[in-house]
RNA sequence: GGGCCUGUGGUCUAGUCGGUCAUGACGUCGCCCUUACACGGCGGAGGUCGCCGGUUCGAAUCCGGCCGGGCCCA
């Protein structure tokens, strides 16, 4: 308790946060395997290795920072791991660019290198960001997906999941991307508002109204509603596709929207979803018209070899001059697009692998979470019912974990590693044995690729000590922190692959996060020009002023936009606490106090009240993840009822010598210690520093604090002793004295205590006498004040015509309530504490100045 | 078109399993440089709690409808 230098006047954030990054060791973190502690193991969501570690992921890594904080002050054994998920198709525009080349121009692996070597610089940048907000990362258990520890893994669960049957390859339509030349998921679909043209043109007689005319190669049949009278007793005909002459049967079925176009509509392979319904509930034919380049194919007859789009043009002007193009009209709609590229998808059918999907074991093992905000579960709930589709896992890309298998060349026989044999790269390596089936050695490996989320789905798994079979050690973690822009993508697969791979659920709750917005309301990017880095905040405030914004900015889930205003207010607490502090440390170094001393005056024993009151209150805050509550009430308690109440009021205690002075220093002490260690999660370069003149270690090893002191009595007289001096200042406000001008003589006449140990009047530089017996004051009935909290829920519909049966009551049964008062035709009893009369006082032959604070009367003698 | 969320003083925001006086921050106005802090203190002004209707003694809060915003999806 000797820390001796006193504090610097100012706090220096930058020097402050710059020493303590130094200071920390890594391995304050690290998760202890050999420990008995309950473990809290956190599936971290793994950024794509951009290169810049955005305002979105520190935002949501502050939320996991102040959990694993959090926990470990409550004795966990604490993962919070840190991962990167690199593969994917960005890396590979990126690499191209940069190197001037296209992915074809090299070997794969030499392609596959450069992505690596600008993946681990963009890694080791962010690195940086992640160190630089003071994140409390185990870096012992940091993973990156791209490299061999990690894909390991990856084909290890492919290869599991191809054994148990829940991966398999099929012929079947997928949502492709032209420009990528890749297949994508579902999940990787943007749909955009596009304008189009919808063409009507005859069709061997029949009007049809199509978006899509460069389809026309691929239309396999006319589909009308089976109630159109228009087209009654016309399905099973056959018609003609004009241009291309080849025949499509008109069948009838019921999903056919009669009100649109001229309500027969033209299916091919593949327009559009539903083209893939009709074209699988009526078996009709396969045309493929257009190519994996988005080129037209050779079914396209002398439309082949142009581009989709030049197609549409080419046919368009076709039918103009056949005279069979009758009409167009603008039309807008909803397109599908590469979240990647924006390119509108074309859905295709492709020989592709697939892993099935399991909806009831997912949506089990979904509801078994605890979903914080608990709305969020329904939009999990809604993706997984209207999945329709398998999830398609190949891709045609360079830079992703391969298909670990390898075909026959004779005989087509598959050939899979064994594990122990992994990773491999069956375009480079070759299967240890010959065919099994026909014991050739020619082998052509598998080319397709994963899709990404194939890696990042088995974080959980990683992280939890998954050796490729059974439960791992940790399983399930504790918890999954993320946004809601990816519950359908990572939350979704991560849960399938849990059930698949172990038949858990992977984590114990799941706690989402709402997204970063700009401070004009939008999302930010770069074309609105509202980025704002964290680097350039904690340039400006500091990570600790950041960090609180994150806190305070929204309720947990909610989307946050970004506020300069909330990061000052938060480097304004800053330094408000830090003038706390450096008042207390002045003020217990001033003079030597026993830790020991009894906290026996009336606000000190208040103020560890209000402190047990605030502990409890951050605690359940922190609990339900509800963070803006927990700093919320931290600061309130600091600013408002340490520094502005409690201090103003011991001041003049502190400074005294009297044997009190002790119980203030105590009171103080225990005070500061508990803020320090209720602040450590949220700003931990803050509270480390103020906690470092305690002399009493990192605030980081402390336990959470636990309420010191529970004195009802206190609390209520101290509320009161509050007010009073409040009540007191005002009054002095109000004649325009200063706060600190003497005052001369008050007289408190209240019953609760008559004690306050000097306090009010050395805060009000007033003689201050308190009194249990109330003063000879003539009595003036003012307003009756009706407590509605007891009136409403005793007497419901009587409340209204009570009231005014109480407001007609003479002043003296006003001031003794009788026990039952009639109310129209009734006698209804008075409940207690249902309403009071406020009086004015006047003490009769003195001048003074009366002010009324609860039951307290206050007595203000100008003239002592 | 469907699902979920949301609409609170000039701006942002808390509160939404009903209880008189609606939270805080920023801004704004007045007074005060009181031996931790003027990045401070004290006090004030400013709100039909989106609109309409319903339930209730009582609605920002519950219910219905409408209007606006966001997210996800068709």
């Amino acid at each position: 308790m000797s820390p001796s230098p006193d504090l610097p006047k100012n706090y220096d954030f930058a020097e402050v946060e710059r020493r303590w990054q130094g200071a920390w060791r890594d391995e304050e973190h690290f998760f202890d395997p050999q420990s008995t502690r309950p473990k809290f193991v956190i599936d971290t969501p793994p950024p794509y290795p951009t290169g810049t570690f955005h305002i979105g992921n520190a935002f949501n890594w502050c939320y996991i920072d102040f959990i694993a904080r959090y926990h470990r002050m409550l004795g966990y054994n604490v993962m919070f791991p840190q991962g990167w998920d690199c593969h994917g198709l960005p890396t590979e525009v990126k690499v191209e660019e940069i190197h001037g080349i296209t992915k074809n121009d090299l070997p794969r692996e030499e392609f596959r290198r450069m992505c690596r070597e600008l993946t681990l610089g963009n890694i080791e940048k962010m690195r940086r960001t992640l160190r630089r907000m003071g994140f409390s990362v185990d870096w012992s258990n940091e993973y990156i997906t791209m490299l061999p520890a990690y894909y390991k893994k990856t084909q290890i669960s492919f290869l599991r999941m191809l054994a148990a049957g829940y991966i398999y390859q099929s012929e079947h339509p997928v949502n492709f991307c032209t420009r990528c030349e890749t297949a994508i998921a579902f999940a990787e679909v943007a749909y955009e508002p596009r304008e189009t043209k919808l063409n009507y043109f005859d069709f061997d007689g029949i009007e049809i109204a199509t978006t899509r005319p460069e389809l026309l190669a691929a239309c396999v049949a006319v589909a009308v509603h089976p109630e159109d009278e228009r087209y009654r007793g016309m399905a099973g005909r056959e018609l003609i596709v004009p241009i291309f002459g080849h025949r499509v049967p008109l069948i009838a079925d019921p999903a056919v929207d009669p009100e649109f176009g001229s309500g027969a509509v033209m299916i091919c392979t593949f327009g559009d979803k539903q083209d893939v319904h009709w074209w699988k509930q009526h078996k009709l034919d396969l045309r493929k018209a257009i190519d994996r380049q988005g080129t037209m194919t050779s079914i396209a007859g002398r439309y082949a070899g142009m581009k989709s789009g030049e197609c549409r043009e080419a046919i368009l002007e076709d039918m103009k001059k056949e005279q069979i193009l009758t009409r167009q009209e603008p039309l807008e709609q909803r397109v599908g697009t590469c979240w990647r590229c924006k390119t509108p998808i074309e859905i295709m059918s492709e020989r592709q692998w697939f892993v099935k999907i399991d909806r009831e074991a997912i949506l089990k093992a979904a509801r078994e979470i605890r979903w914080v905000p608990e709305h969020m579960f329904l939009r999990m709930e809604n993706w997984i019912q209207q999945m329709e589709w398998d999830w398609c896992i190949s891709r045609q890309r360079i830079f992703a974990t391969p298909i670990p298998v390898w075909f026959c060349r004779r005989c087509g026989e598959m050939i899979v590693p064994s594990e122990d044999e992994l990773p491999v790269d069956p375009t480079v390596d070759q299967p240890s044995r010959p065919c099994p089936r026909c014991q050739s050695r020619d082998f052509s490996g598998e080319e397709d690729v994963l899709d990404t989320w194939m890696d990042s789905s088995i974080s959980v798994l990683n992280v939890t000590g998954w050796d490729g079979s059974g439960i791992p050690p940790l399983f399930p973690a504790e918890l999954r922190p993320q946004g809601h822009d990816i519950i359908r993508t990572w939350a979704f697969y991560t849960i399938l692959r849990s059930v698949a791979l172990t038949g858990l659920r992977p984590w114990d709750q799941i706690l989402i996060n709402g997204m970063v917005l700009g401070e004009d309301g939008f999302k930010m990017s770069k074309s609105r020009g509202n980025i704002i880095t964290p680097e350039e905040i904690i340039e400006k405030h500091g990570a600790d002023a950041l960090r609180q914004w994150a806190a305070l900015g929204a309720a947990t889930g909610s989307d946050i936009m970004f506020n300069w205003n909330d990061v000052v207010a938060a480097s304004r607490f800053q330094t408000k606490f830090w003038n706390i502090a450096r008042f207390v440390h002045i003020q217990l170094k001033r003079r030597d106090f026993s830790p020991d001393a009894p906290v026996c005056a009336l606000a000190d024993r208040w103020l560890l009240d209000r402190l047990s009151e605030t502990i409890g209150d951050v605690t359940s805050a922190m609990n339900d993840y509800q963070f803006d509550r927990a700093l919320k009430a931290i600061r309130e308690f600091a600013w408002d009822v340490l520094a502005d109440h409690y201090i103003e009021l011991v001041k003049g205690r502190l400074y005294s010598d009297e044997p009190g002075r002790d119980g203030a220093c105590r009171a103080l002490y225990t005070t500061l210690d508990a803020l320090c260690r209720m602040m450590a999660p949220f700003c931990p370069f803050f509270a480390e520093e103020c906690y470092s003149y305690l002399g009493k270690g990192s605030v980081h090893s402390q336990t959470w604090p636990a309420p010191p002191l529970r004195d009802p009595a206190a609390r209520k007289d101290g509320d009161l002793l509050v007010r009073i001096v409040a009540e007191l200042r005002r009054y002095k406000h109000d004649r325009g004295l200063a706060l600190n001008a003497p005052m001369g003589r008050v007289v408190v006449f209240s019953s609760p205590f008559t004690d306050d140990g000097g306090d009010a009047g050395r805060a009000v530089n007033a003689e201050v006498e308190w009194h249990s017996q109330p003063p000879k004051l003539e009595k003036v009935p003012g307003e009756v004040q009706f407590n509605m909290a007891v009136i409403g829920p005793r007497l419901k519909k009587d409340a209204r015509a009570f009231m005014e049966a109480v407001r007609a009551l003479p002043p003296n049964l006003l001031e003794n309530p009788p026990a039952r008062i009639r109310v129209g035709e009734r006698d209804i009893e008075v409940p207690e504490g249902a309403f009071s009369l406020q009086f004015t006082y006047l003490l009769g032959g003195e001048e003074v100045d009366v002010r009324i604070v609860d039951d307290a009367i206050v007595t203000i003698h100008t003239t002592p």
